[in-house]
DNA sequence: TCTGTTGGCTAAAACGATATAGTAATTATT
DNA sequence: AATAATTACTATATCGTTTTAGCCAACAGA
């Protein structure tokens, strides 16, 4: 049960290494080695079962054949459905996809480093926190090929995917508008990146081109916070905001937060209150009457961010494009759907 | 911004590799390399910012500090959790993990054997599917580490942790039946895996002890089959069993489709229908008003299945026992709460 | 003085591949 | 006929480590 080698397939086939390195390398006719020992070695390497060493060839080559994969939390299934569109797509491309998440040990970016420094990796897509700006900036003043996606960092040149996040709260708005709703209220996190100013940014310019007050309308909870506190915030915001309407929330984990809250103030959902969130969840989709959303399209941004990754590798179908939004898309369920308030 | 190698540093310390290499493992005083020049060596080093090649040592050493995972699921938050404390408790030992899941790439055994043929990892921790048993058979017998989790092949002799599945369900009925019901249906999944023969027959003793029939009680869903289509069978089978009052899902998957299938019916949980589910999941923590279930301790079970691991792999704490099952807990929620049942 | 031991290090061969620079034999060019 | 070019391969260095076997002093024993 002994690997064999290439030397092993070298001597059993009575050439010398280079030659079959040559022949198993497709470099055969380059190398002009004759038809005949080319399909003799194949078929020696083939019969005995001969898979080259990676780790020898990574040494050698200093290539992997892995990218690397760093999100913000495995579960989720946003990511979970991200990762695996990545592997399936990087699979076509002879690359293995290795996973760190940011969220698991709090370290978030150092955890980030120890991933990094060990530089196996040929290529890096990273979904980005707010501490990892400076060791994005050395992986690209290294020279490594990096794609960021669902955020990116205005301050460093350096190629992402992401929703586009203005776009979405402006449609979740304009279906609550268009609902009758006037006091919505937003929910949202410290978090110090773009896609979040985005969000709440657009959610001020909707409300005011309908010319709605926003003041005491917006919640925004610390990034770091326990779970149980933040529901507690949100309880009391929802709690204490006359007239509160519907409520926005920035993304799914505040919109399990708010789910919470909801069930504990006993409000029925959307005769009490409307809600939507940016991003969709298995709660959402199960939870009745079902939470109207925001949807990210997981599969799109994930091709996408790997049609960059392989540009800058050199495999890329090159349209030039390295800053990327995409279109998400409005899903309508029970939680926006109370008639009566259309009529109020 | 170049890696400094181990040569590099021999160099600027002015000694050869050989010396530089005993010092940075430890093994200054076994090759009596004087005291004076260790420290020397070891300054330099860390001056440099020296970080060994993990894949040259893996070439050198055969090893290569990295433990291969392969779950069922990466979503999923049993798994989700269980592989969060593995790479924790793999990193104690200085171990990585790289994960791979077989529902992704419907090939399941398949792409296991991908990842087993390229054989750069230490040991392997695997939740078994049915098709894997050769492969996992190959892999003990090429003297491999592996350690199998939430299920085993009860024909070969291979470490295992799981949770105990049979107590696990007897718990549940136990709680049943304590709650008053009686006509308690079972849904479970046509895998051949000694996990799901386990939750059945406890199924069907409790029932027995009771006295109770279980004729025509019992659904079992094909496993490759459409989500729709499962959605659809369990919605017969609720609609069509007479007088039902309660039903023990088998996975949390099958509780998912049988929280839809009892949306559509239009049920109220728990008054029209009880139910509970082995294996918990953050929908049915949210899900109003709350899915009692079965929890497996993901922690304890990760943590055990490192140890396994890691007495193959020589670091271990021995203490003999390589085939372990642990007890599972009983949540109480929601969906078995219904008084009246208690009085009926 | 010669041999034996020990201390303190280094040379060099792996590990399994790749890639550059040859080499020997044949064929083409002038 | 002598040189150049081509064909069909091979020798060898290299990637960055680890590890076995040695080497050279210095010192001890006889």
């Amino acid at each position: 049960m002994k690997r064999v080698s290439l030397k092993d397939i070298a001597r059993i086939a009575g050439v010398s290494p280079s030659t079959v390195s040559f022949v198993l390398n497709g470099k055969a006719k380059q190398m002009r080695i004759s038809e005949t020992l080319a399909s003799k070695i194949m078929e020696v390497a083939k019969k005995e079962g001969y898979h080259p060493n990676p780790v020898a060839v990574s040494l050698r080559t200093g290539k992997s054949q892995i990218l690397g994969l760093i999100v913000e939390s495995i579960s989720g299934n946003f990511f979970a459905s991200l990762s695996r569109i990545i592997e399936e797509e990087a699979a076509r491309f002879g690359y293995k996809v290795v996973y760190t998440s940011t969220e698991n040990n709090r370290q978030k970016g150092k955890e980030l480093i120890g991933m990094l420094s060990q530089r196996q990796v040929d290529g890096y897509i990273i979904t980005p926190t707010p501490g990892m700006e400076q060791d994005i900036k050395e992986l690209i003043d290294d020279n490594k090929p990096v794609v960021l996606m669902d955020s990116y960092f205005p301050g460093i040149d350096v190629p992402h995917v992401l929703v586009n996040n203005y776009e979405g709260v402006k449609k979740g708005m304009g279906h609550l508008i268009e609902k009758g709703y006037r006091r919505i209220g937003f929910v949202t996190v410290d978090l110090n990146l773009v896609q979040m100013e985005q969000r709440l940014q657009a959610y001020h310019d909707c409300m005011e081109q309908e010319a709605l007050s926003t003041d005491n309308l917006v919640l925004t909870l610390k990034y770091e916070e326990e779970k149980e506190l933040g529901i507690q915030q949100v309880t009391s915001f929802i709690q204490n905001t006359p007239d509160l309407e519907a409520v926005f929330f920035a993304t799914n984990y505040l919109g399990l937060l708010g789910l919470e809250s909801i069930h504990r103030l006993g409000l029925k959902l959307p005769d009490d209150l409307a809600m939507i969130c940016f991003d969709d969840h298995d709660v959402f989709r199960l939870y009745p009457p079902g939470i109207t959303c925001i949807r990210q399209p997981a599969e799109d941004i994930a091709k996408t961010a790997l049609e960059l990754l392989m540009d800058q590798l050199g495999k890329g179908s090159t349209n030039g494009e390295t800053k990327i939004q995409i279109s998400p898309g409005l899903v309508v369920r029970g939680t926006t759907e109370y008639v009566q308030k259309v009529n109020k």
